[in-house]
DNA sequence: CGCTCGCTTGATCTCCTTCAAGGACAGTGG
DNA sequence: CCACTGTCCTTGAAGGAGATCAAGCGAGCG
């Protein structure tokens, strides 16, 4: 069983190089396991957090709730990845994290990482990296559902998670856990689920891809990247099989 | 005349509290001063700069053009602010930085802000929030395009560049400079041009703003906000007239 | 003076929304 | 073991926000 504080670290590798003892200083990170049932909030609009999250199991998203009701998904989160590094520097949460399913998270505390980020430059570094390559994600997202068409943005979409899995090893011949349901792509990609649902079908009959009971299968990937025009560069992913593109 | 050291201190102390002794040493740093012609880019997708952008004058923007030649604005830029904080722990741009009026800039180099933050841990702070809050009102761009109206949206981004203008000082009487075309505003919305001039002529006549020759006045302040559903949390402004609202 | 750039207007088209309802499936309780 | 209920997926029909195509207009400028 990898620790919360590995996790981590390798996390961070994905990103640049960390030095080995870097690497052990933040594998050794204390960290409470916390177990969050589905569609359950981890951090609050209005959060004043003390702690990172880290998820180990499970997938969550970040989302707000417009004045109208409605929920815009701002991002999704793999088992591996470390949603709310910005919470380190930000006074206030702006926004809500959530479990999509059922999911473990680990918890280490701010005091930990403060003393990382002051004794470990290089650690540090790839911590602010990380933050910076989730405003670029942001920045796609925001590419993404202002200017594509609902196909493309789907296929898009589907396109970054199979990557981003791929990228902390979580795809096994070409399928992947994505235990979404139809309203959470709508509410990703700011379409209704109506639509989605007809659009899902449409891209399934292109047969790059099939999603069915939270599973992901792509079938056709230079298919699948080229309905979405996908580019991975955004990801800033050091190297995987798939976001070889520069 | 402020220097451009002095110019990036004072916008990192709008986010929080810089020590003195930080603040010093922020304003004395070195920099080039460059003019920029209008739509001219100071740094493109695929660049790796060595130094740091501050605006001095002007007005910048932040963009990608897509597959099919179709630009997205992702964010602009007022005199004061320093768009390019990210570049110094991400390898390469995946996006543009141009001018969108003649601009004049400071540049000051990547080490000289490595040795602040080796050093300076309290501008440190500041500097990894301001890329904090910038990804942050990268997530509010993403909820305007996805989820409003082209009204509601376009009023949400005057609110958006209203507020910044005031909390950099650069509104007078309700009037700030916002020197865009209309194809500018459609580029940041996902819109087209033409519906962007039908939806400005119906935000004209609710009396609420005007919006000519590159100037924005806002008459009607409140009522704006109400259009917009406009609340600044997401710039976390430390203290500004217009963004009270915590 | 002619030219380009930005703004404006009209007409038509289409992608996506909205509203409404039916169906598959799993979990729960009798 | 089977009705009961909720969740998610699917389908149909109609309506609307915004796109597209096309053209005219005004102002600054070489």
């Amino acid at each position: 069983m990898i620790s919360v504080g590995e996790t981590l670290a390798r996390h961070l590798a994905s990103f640049g190089e960390l030095p080995r003892a870097d690497f052990e200083a933040v594998a050794a990170l204390r960290a409470e396991v916390r177990d969050v049932p589905r569609q359950t909030d981890v951090l609050r609009n209005g959060d004043h957090p003390n702690h990172v999250v880290v998820v180990l199991s499970g997938l969550m998203h970040r989302y707000t709730i417009g004045p109208e009701g409605k929920r815009q998904i701002h991002s999704f989160y793999l088992p591996n990845e470390a949603p709310s590094l910005e919470t380190l520097y930000i006074d206030y949460m702006d926004n809500n994290l959530g479990a999509v399913v059922p999911t473990r998270i680990g918890l280490i505390s701010h005091d930990q990482i403060y003393r990382i980020i002051d004794e470990r430059p290089e650690a540090r570094k790839l911590l602010w990296r990380q933050t910076l390559v989730q405003a670029a994600v942001f920045r796609q997202w925001l590419v993404r559902n202002s200017n594509l068409p609902a196909h493309m943005a789907l296929a898009h979409l589907f396109c970054e998670m199979y990557v981003r899995a791929d990228a902390v090893d979580l795809v096994e011949n070409g399928v992947c856990s994505l235990p979404l349901t139809q309203e959470y792509f709508a509410d990703a990609l700011g379409l209704t689920a109506v639509h989605t649902n007809r659009t899902l079908q449409a891209l399934r009959e292109t047969g790059a891809i099939e999603w069915r009971s939270g599973q992901l299968t792509v079938h056709d990937w230079p298919k699948l990247r080229e309905i979405a025009r996908f580019d991975p560069n955004y990801l800033h992913l050091r190297s995987t099989r798939l976001a070889r593109s520069r």
